[in-house]
DNA sequence: TCACTTATGCTCAAAATGAGCATTGTGCCG
DNA sequence: CGGCACAATGCTCATTTTGAGCATAAGTGA
């Protein structure tokens, strides 16, 4: 695009040369883009993110995201981001959509020429876990990463712990002001001080405990605590991935009160109740049984089809199918799913 | 990064030379990556974005955004924004909100060597209109470039040129499959065959238009149409300003509902009919006015001052400001607005 | 003071929600 | 084979939240 350049001129900024070398590509202010998938399927009532192994810092290896350098060949930032994660997990990419552009240099801890890293973040939608593969890439629950975000099963035992070690750290400082922004913080991303826990703010919550220095992949940033075990934080994720993991499941989380995304992850039929597992699954919360498939048969989002379930205990529930029809219709539906007080 | 490398190398995927110069900051898949700011403010009940003159084609100027490259100096790509606008326009910028990612090389006409320019698109909202600034930096009303997005005086008159149109071009195709999914499309955009009008979808609007033909800036595309002249759609801008135009008015028309970002617009005390015609003037949809107090009341958006309004026809509207405490409580609130039968 | 205009208050019916209780089919277990 | 346990489904009911209007209050300008 080279009214750039005129633009630069214009503008008084850098100059740029004109005896770069045109055919090696130069160019006057490169950056290099990696492409990173958030590649997420839902089965047997799991949220799951697929991994891969990446050499770590000691040699060992953590796990990571499906990602690669954008090239030249790759047309389009989707199709790059396609080609690499066919190429790393032999799975192929059906809903996607563009999630976030991370660039902080500061953060990521990179080159050391002063030039920037982006990274464009996606995330995928996929209806069956293929194992198959490079034996590297796995399936794996994403709470794993992010335990303190999982309210299925009542409070997460992590928070105890997690809400102890906020507490300390808001203390610490000394400033009346700082002090006062972190406690309210801390009430907006963990409902702390009586606020209220809002499912969605994944990525604030992690960027809090990140500043706090609960979080590994903090270490060597100014000012990082000791992080607590993987046990309370959660398992670490190479990069800054769990941070684009989290941007990934806030995403979706308020997603699906709007779109009817949760079907990407259903097969081709489902019952209603393993439908509302997977939306609890991605939440993180439980819904109230009935008023789901109220909402979910006004809404005329599945119809149903002949087939019934069988073999489990209880009476059999009907297959139902997404209809399709819905996107066309009024403003496109989805969940508005608001916490139960009882599970079930 | 040089992890990345070793993934290459590991995924074996491009090879990195090592050769390569560090000191010229050569890397191995250099991109260009552009900044781009809509930014929005709303006088007057009008809708404003800022724009600056762009050295056109033919010699001429066009408008567009404040955009520049990112430099390696910036530390991350929010404050290059910054500084970039702050350049070019001498507007300070408070909210940002990054908005997509743009790296479409088929559409945006770049560079022959297949390098990749990407331009991550940034949204922010400002409260006051600067006058001062380069004289080529000017606040448009948005609508300029997208009119028929415009439903606060009913139907915008463009709409039925524009649907005329669209019908040709959905009818100008044999194939029945792609005629059918042409038509989907259209209902979904633009309510065409009995669907609603969603005025959220101002990006899937511009998209369609622009692949019918009817947006100028299409030129040089394969297949396009004569386009229509700009009173029917729209004033052209540079580059694809105008698709991350429409990204950032969609992206704004879906957040005011369910966040208290309209008032990054408000001056600080505001009467609540001010608030509703900036509401509606993002929106592009009228409000039904005591209703939409109520909602605002309810929600306790905001809180009275002593002020009250003087001077203009009619009763004195009490003047009120924004209650700051609501970003720390309940679930965080907005608009859910919803059209209404009659204006006002 | 009257006419006009905009701000505010309030009412009412319809729809959407949040919680439970009641019933209906199936697989399983004596 | 009768009865039980366990889900799936149906339905009710009290609240809230919407969508639409009618009515009244309080300034401005003539």
């Amino acid at each position: 695009m080279s009214a750039w350049r005129e633009r630069l001129q214009v503008d008084g900024g850098t100059t740029v040369t004109d005896r770069q070398g045109r055919d090696t590509g130069a160019l006057a202010n490169p950056s290099a883009v990696g492409l990173v998938a958030v590649i997420v399927a839902a089965t047997d009532g799991e949220p799951r993110a697929l991994t891969v192994q990446v050499p770590g810092q000691a040699g060992g290896r953590s796990d990571g995201l499906p990602a690669g350098p954008l090239v030249p060949e790759h047309p389009t930032l989707e199709r790059g981001l396609r080609a690499w994660v066919e190429r790393q997990t032999h799975q192929r990419l059906g809903y996607v959509e563009q999630l976030y552009t991370f660039g902080d240099r500061d953060r990521q801890g990179d080159e050391p020429h002063g030039l920037h890293t982006l990274s464009v973040a996606y995330l995928a939608l996929v209806r069956e876990v293929r194992p198959g593969g490079p034996a590297e890439a796995s399936w794996r629950n994403w709470y794993r990463y992010l335990p303190w975000e999982d309210f299925r099963d009542g409070r997460p035992p992590a928070l105890a712990e997690i809400e102890a070690k906020l507490l300390a750290w808001a203390g610490e400082t000394a400033d009346p002001k700082l002090r006062r922004r972190r406690e309210d913080r801390l009430s907006l991303t963990f409902g702390l001080f009586d606020g209220a826990w809002n499912e969605e703010r994944v990525l604030e919550r992690y960027e809090l405990l990140f500043e706090a220095g609960l979080i590994p992949e903090a270490q060597g940033q100014s000012g990082a605590a000791t992080p607590g075990d993987g046990a309370v934080t959660g398992q670490p994720m190479a990069f800054d991935h769990r941070r684009v993991l989290a941007t990934a499941i806030g995403r979706l989380r308020g997603k699906i009160k709007y779109r009817p995304v949760v079907f990407e992850l259903m097969p081709p039929t489902f019952t209603l109740f393993q439908l509302q597992r997977t939306v609890e699954a991605l939440s993180g919360t439980n819904l109230h049984k009935q008023n789901f498939r109220r909402l979910v048969a006004q809404q005329g989002l599945v119809e149903e089809t002949e087939g019934v379930t069988s073999g489990a205990a209880g009476r059999p529930a009907r297959l139902v199918r997404f209809r399709r029809e819905v996107l066309l219709e009024r403003p496109a539906p989805g969940f508005r799913l608001r916490p139960a007080k009882r599970p079930g």
